[in-house]
Parts: structure tokens; C-alpha cells; sequence
DNA sequence: GGGAATCATGTAACTTTTTACATGACAGTT
DNA sequence: AACTGTCATGTAAAAAGTTACATGATTCCC
């Protein structure tokens, strides 16, 4: 289960509580797998009960109670064990082309509705990444840098920072090709509406 | 549910027994939304009860009875209505960025097996959809032809070859980023050995 | 006539994910 | 003192998806 080791590889950079992990997917974790709330915390027991991880209650105020999770040996074995495996590939589900293959081809103010919002879309992914990247290279993350800090040689110091920028700079590049992909469906539908003008209208 | 609507979709190029659909995934329609018979099957049957599309059976030989399904006018107008819809975009999920990002990076073979395997799966998908596209191109797809004939006007016949041209051939730009995107990390690889030979092994 | 592959359809148990419901503390501000 | 936003953590129910189990017919080849 990917989401265990999404959890894990997180806190193999350093501790930290559910919330922490919530917030996470706001700011870089969820460009790889995305979860929410209800399913961390459940998730976060269970992964405590295998003792691949432990917490202990911080109190924040007075009363306030938050569980800090860390982990453990095992669970930086679990880490390493799933690190070789051979990689498993999920069925496709995308349901923007589904839609364009099965939509309503009488409607082309759909069509074109549905192109802007996927050129729109990759336009703000590609602003975000674009930032992101940048906060990455310029090793403003501290979670990479204890990455670093952890390697046992000079040489593999090197590589927490390398595989972030290939990963965040592939998604950047994938960003540009949905753009450029959206843009020559429209050029593509705006040809079609010129020659076609009277069917530039809701089927 | 999206499923839902890949039935419908697909029901509405003409009929077809579960099985078909089945078959179907394996040819083309699981590069949109994969799905398995232990998933099609139950839902034929809702499908069939909310009145979207319909069943007879049609005997084999003497014994061997299948299901033929048919879209309705409520299932057609029930495909119309979703394909206006703003579309809704599902957490990123994937495990093999996950694995790149928190994988053991002292472990350096076992990054180069998953790029090896990254570019091995997207050059067998770039040629699939090579051939996927040409035989869309020309006009090889029985379904695809209903779809044109079934167009309200002479117009609208130019849609359903022009999108299934635009949805693969973009998959197609996608498999090759890929490609591109293994091979560079594999020379990063290369280049990182060349110059740490003492690291070149499983950490 | 036997065997293998494919056609054809289903169910049961389980896992994973989503959506909604639910609660309460703290911090700032008006 | 009330209000708003964020911090913080959970559960319940439902939906969606996977894996395994299960069965029988037909077709084609040997």
C-alpha cells in the first residue's frame, strides 16, 4: 500500500504529527500521492500498531494534545525493503479524456470549455511547480537537507537533492506538454468553428 | 462514477455483451479507464436497473447465453448531460515518483532498475499507441465509424476521428516525455558512477 | 474423443478511498 | 466578549476497486 510508505518516507526525513503530515499534502508530498485527513490519521495507527512507527503526545497550551510520530527501525526497514521492489502500474483513470472520447460531440462550447479548463489547470501546476523547483534547488526544505545531512558518504549526499529535481523538473515537463496539448486542441477547434460557423453552438 | 460513463460511452457507439466491454479494455479503452470484469459486470446490472441502458438475451450454439446491452434515450441523455460537466480532478497518485523521492538512495542499482523499467514500459506503451493511432487514423475502428455515421450533420462527422486523433496522439507526446525523461535520468545515473565508482553498488 | 484455449458470467471478501459528520483548543481581532 | 480562522484529531458510512473463487459452454486442434 503506497500511502504506508508515502507516510513512512515522509518521517524517515524527521518526526512529525498527522496534522503535519495533512498539511504536507498541501505543499509538495501530494504532486506524488495525495491523501486527506480521514485517511492519515486511521492510517497512522495502524502503521503504530505494526511498531513501524511511534508517537508520544506533545501538549501545545494548556490542553491542546498533538501525537508526534516517528519511526522506527523497522519501519526504516519496511522502507528499504519496498525501495527495490519492482514498481506496479494501476489501471488508467482519467476522466477528462473519457469525456472527450464519449462527450457529446455536438457541442463544441463543451468541448472548448473543457480544453480551457485543462490548458487553465496545467498553466497554475506549472506556476506551482515552476516555484517549487526553485524553492528545491535553492535547498530551502529542510526535510531535504536532513536527507542530505543523513547520507552515510560524501558521494550519496548528492542524490536526495539530484532525484528532486528530476522528479519535480519531469513533472514540469509534463505540465508543458499538457499545455502545449490543450492549446492545439483549441487552435484545432477554433479551425473547426471558422470553417464550420454554423455549428459553433451548443449541440 | 466515471465507470459508469465509460460503459455508457462505449453502449452508445452500439451494443454489446459484458464480455465485449471486457475485451474491449484490452484494445483501446483501458488507455482511458481501466476497469475488470469483476467491476463491469455488477454494474452492468445497475446500469440496467436505473433504466440507462437495457439487456436480451442472445443464446450461443444451443446452451451458452450472453447479455447483449443497449444504451436508452435516458442513458444517452445521461451521457449528454455528463459531458458538459466541469471536470473533476482526482489526487496525483504515483508510486514510482514515491519510490524515486523516499526510495533508499544509497541503493543505486535498484534506482537504475526502476528507470530501466520506467523506459522499458513507456517504449512498449509508445509502440502500442503507435499502432493504436495509426489504425484510428485509418479507419480500422468499427465503432469509431458508427460514431461518424450516427454525426447530425456533415459538419459534426469530422469530430469523433479528430478527438480520438487529439487523445492519442497526445498519449502518445506523454509516452515519448517519458522516454526522454528515463533516459536522462539513467545518464545522470551513468554520470553519477563515472564519477563515484565506489558507490556503484546496492547500498 | 480428449485437452486446451477462449468465451461468458458471475459472487465474496477484502482493501482503499471519499464524503460527511463531529469535536474541541487556540490565536487574533473587532 | 463574541467571532473567525486555523490547529488538531478523530469516526462512520458509503462508494469504488482488487483479488480470489467459481462455473460452465464452445471451439479448435490433435
Amino acid at each position: 500500500m503506497s500511502l504506508d510508505y508515502a507516510i513512512l518516507g515522509w518521517l524517515s526525513t524527521g518526526p512529525g504529527s498527522g496534522y503535519d503530515l495533512v498539511r504536507q499534502m498541501d505543499v509538495g508530498l501530494s504532486w506524488f500521492w495525495g491523501a486527506s485527513h480521514a485517511q492519515i490519521y486511521p492510517r497512522l495507527k495502524v502503521l503504530e500498531e505494526r511498531g513501524l512507527i511511534t508517537s508520544e503526545p506533545v501538549t501545545v497550551g494548556t490542553k491542546l494534545e498533538k501525537r508526534v510520530y516517528s519511526i522506527t527501525e523497522a519501519g526504516r526497514a519496511a522502507v528499504s525493503a519496498w525501495a527495490s521492489e519492482p514498481p506496479t502500474y494501476p489501471p488508467n483513470r482519467d476522466s477528462e479524456r473519457l469525456r472527450l472520447i464519449f462527450g457529446d460531440h455536438g457541442d463544441t462550447k463543451a468541448m472548448r470549455r473543457h480544453f480551457e479548463t485543462h490548458l487553465d489547470r496545467f498553466e497554475k501546476r506549472k506556476a506551482n511547480l515552476q516555484e517549487f523547483l526553485d524553492s528545491v534547488t535553492s535547498r530551502k526544505h529542510q526535510r531535504i537537507e536532513q536527507r542530505i545531512a543523513d547520507a552515510p558518504t560524501e558521494a550519496l549526499k548528492e542524490i536526495p537533492l539530484a532525484v528532486r529535481t528530476m522528479a519535480y523538473a519531469g513533472d514540469l515537463r509534463r505540465a508543458e506538454l499538457e499545455i502545449d496539448w490543450a492549446r492545439e486542441c483549441l487552435a484545432w477547434l477554433d479551425d473547426f468553428e471558422r470553417r464550420h460557423p454554423e455549428e459553433s453552438r451548443a449541440g
